[in-house]
DNA sequence: GACCATTTATTTTTT
DNA sequence: ATAAATGGTC
């Protein structure tokens, strides 16, 4: 099929159309927010396509989400008129995840390889912990978990990191943590999501030939969100690419907020030097957001001071002003964002999907569930406990993980008695005992346990091995939605869900049914013995990527989800300081100015109108705690903010002095203005005032009122 | 092995 | 406030 090459740079803007055309050689686009970051990708790849400067199965794109690579490969298709199978787009997890499946074995890996995600991963640190005696209050199994997951993440093994490290009292702990979590992850035919990145990486060191296989078929590599790569995930595209040099990032410095995930923006700078030859493209026009959104996103990520400069500026009309809300408390603060979304969806007609509401932590969520609930709001909250960690999903996909993968022991220990069975862990802790003196994996341990132990719980272990071979003769001859059938039904896992008196039961059954849905969808597409792709869909899919074509609902998330994301109109609550900026990030500047840049995130999801709210005090952790407003909301040009919302601190009310600083004040001339300084014991005040500077006052005469 | 009481720890989390 | 994890008892 033929495309019509000047059709696709026809509505690009010159910037944007010399990234699509640039060639020869690497190409950074530091992209700002809103100015057509996919847009540029999407036609790159179709450019390339189209010109005939390379086969889709000669170009790589990676992305961070399933969703920005559904979203991308769609838009790709829409350009070129069809669906090209051979062009790879796909988060980084499963490009790495696709290269072990077939090359896996030089490393010692099964084909049939199981990926944990997070809760299994605490269930083997919580494993390992109790192995090693280590005293969980003092290395909780999270703690260790990270401490790993940094190794990995700068590619250090388990001996190297033992051979660094075994003087130092933490991390000599850590060091043996390491090498018995790897030991048991290797034992179970099992991967992290860090182990899908550091054995790719180990695979292109040790291997020059796969490497130089993968060179040779990804002659174009493309990456998305380049701020968010962390120190492998460069090291391999730089492998990919630094033959034959024809590779093209898209980022934003502005925009990096997983830096406390390993994300290192600082591979902006590496690029640089490691691509001394790079041509960089600039897209500093915005498409998506009125004139003062952007003046006042600007304005605030401009307060950094670690970043490579980029001038927003949008073409877009002025709009109308960022709305500033004081509420008195939460409870208030999620009342008038209930009241407004009312009025928006009903008087201004705009429609719920076009509506979010963004907070820093999930704890926020619940008074504006109920707030929104109690005004018949329709809404949908993401993130929190995704589609794929809910028990009862998990409970069932171990069925299926258990016998497509035999040695993947945390899956048979997490059903065996799941129903319950009369298996128990006296019988698992036996099982394990003989699997290690005999070194073979757990579930064959289990079948030679019952041929040498009588009485005891060995009949039921005897039924248990004996269901699970059928199951497996299930998914061999019926695929994979009858063995999860299967596994519901016949295990009476179905049965002792409906018997419990618990008041979820109902959802989760409607969970399952989810769950065998999707399967069925997933044999129409890839065919009936794909369980491996099932699997490895399963595990690296997140419940933000389901988020189905949310169609009438308002989308209530955290800032770090909405990402990627635009609406028409945008609530960020809990503008205040230690909620936004967190108060675990006031210890150092870098971390606050990650903060800047998540508010910063947020504001430029908005296209039309944009809502901040403060509330006055808040109840965290069960105690009310008074709250000043974010240094953030001082940060922006009083030009383009209005000020509402309720006086919500009494007349006079003067907190002491120490926590004077921060605090919101109104001024009968000057307006509203944030508490910079307090001299002379309190006697003095100086008030800074968004667009007219800093002022002194003597406390006890100042026209002042606390907010 | 199951159940109830007490204790404990709560940032964000694309995969 | 809350939920999960632990520890004791039956």
């Amino acid at each position: 099929m033929r495309i019509d090459v000047s059709k696709l740079l026809e509505h690009l803007n010159p910037a944007q159309r010399e990234a699509v055309e640039h060639r020869g050689t690497p190409l950074m686009v530091l992209a700002g927010a809103g100015s057509g970051k996919t847009r540029v990708l999407t036609h790159r790849v179709a450019h390339l396509i189209a010109t005939g400067d390379a086969e889709p199965r000669n170009i790589l794109a990676v992305t961070f989400t399933n969703k920005a690579a559904k979203e991308m490969k769609e838009r790709i298709w829409a350009l070129l008129g069809n669906s090209h199978r051979e062009l790879w787009v796909g988060t980084f997890h499963a490009t790495c995840a696709r290269i072990l499946r077939g090359h896996g074995h030089l490393l010692g890996f099964d084909l049939n390889f199981s990926i944990l995600d997070e809760g299994d991963q605490l269930a083997l640190a919580k494993e390992c912990c109790r192995e090693l005696n280590l005293d969980t209050n003092r290395f909780p199994p999270s703690l260790l978990l990270r401490h790993v997951s940094n190794a990995k993440q700068n590619f250090i093994d388990p001996e190297e990191y033992m051979a660094q490290w075994a003087g130092d009292y933490l991390k000599g702990r850590v060091a043996r943590f390491y090498a018995l979590y790897q030991e048991k992850l290797k034992r179970s035919q099992a991967m992290d999501f860090d182990d899908l990145l550091f054995f790719v990486l180990k695979l292109f060191l040790e291997h020059r030939e796969v490497l130089d296989l993968y060179r040779r078929r990804w002659r174009h590599v493309l990456v998305d969100e380049f701020q968010d790569t962390n120190q492998i995930q460069y090291r391999m595209v730089k492998l990919l690419a630094e033959e034959h040099r024809q590779i093209c990032v898209v980022g934003d410095d502005d925009q990096s907020i997983y830096s406390w995930r390993g994300a290192d923006p600082g591979n902006i700078l590496r690029f640089d030097r490691d691509f001394p030859e790079v041509r960089i493209v600039r897209l500093e026009q915005n498409y998506r957001s009125t004139r003062n959104i952007i003046r006042a996103s600007s304005s605030l990520i401009s307060k950094n001071r670690m970043r490579k400069g980029k001038d927003l500026w949008t073409a877009n009309e002025p709009g109308e002003m960022v709305s500033v809300y004081l509420a008195k408390d939460e409870r208030e603060e999620a009342r008038f964002v209930a009241r407004e979304v009312r009025d928006l969806l009903l008087g201004q007609k705009v429609p719920p999907e076009e509506i979010a509401i963004f907070y820093r932590t999930h704890a926020q969520s619940r008074v504006l569930e109920e707030e929104l609930m109690a005004s018949k709001v329709p809404f949908a909250i993401y993130g929190g406990l995704g589609f794929y960690e809910r028990k009862e999903v998990k409970d069932l996909v171990a069925y299926l993980r258990a016998v497509a993968n035999e040695a993947d022991e945390l899956s048979w220990k997490r059903i065996i008695n799941v129903p319950k069975r009369g298996i128990g862990a006296k019988t698992v802790q036996m099982v394990e005992k003989m699997a290690r003196e005999k070194s073979i994996p757990f579930s064959q341990a289990l079948r030679l346990w019952t041929r040498e132990q009588r009485g005891g719980s060995s009949a039921r272990v005897q039924g248990f091995i004996q269901f699970m071979d059928q199951l497996r003769e299930v998914l061999r001859e019926q695929g994979i939605a009858a063995a999860l059938r299967e596994a519901m039904v016949r295990s009476g896992y179905l049965d002792e869900l409906r018997k419990s008196d618990e008041e979820k039961a109902q959802e989760r059954e409607e969970n399952l049914e989810a769950l065998l849905n999707m399967a069925v969808e997933h044999e129409l597409a890839e065919g009936k013995g794909e369980v491996q792709g099932f699997l490895e869909k399963v595990s690296l899919m997140s419940d933000l990527d389901m988020a189905d074509p949310n169609h009438g609902r308002v989308s209530l998330m955290t800032l770090h989800s909405a990402k990627g994301l635009e609406f028409q109109v945008v609530f960020i609550v809990g503008m205040e300081e230690g909620l936004l900026p967190h108060s675990s990030s006031l210890k150092d500047l870098p971390s606050l100015e990650e903060e800047r840049r998540l508010c910063y995130v947020g504001m430029t999801r908005a296209k039309r109108r944009l809502y901040l709210c403060v509330a006055g005090e808040r109840r965290i952790w069960g105690v009310l705690q008074p709250m000043t407003p974010s240094r953030f909301i001082s940060e922006l040009p009083s030009q383009c903010l209005e000020l509402t919302g309720q006086v919500s601190f009494e007349d006079g009310f003067c907190p002491d002095k120490d926590t004077m600083v921060g605090r919101w004040v109104r001024h009968e001339v000057f307006g509203a203005g944030t508490v910079v300084k307090v001299e002379a014991g309190g006697e003095r005040l100086v008030v800074h005032f968004p667009g007219v500077g800093a002022k002194r006052f003597v406390t006890r005469e100042a026209p002042l009122k606390w907010l």
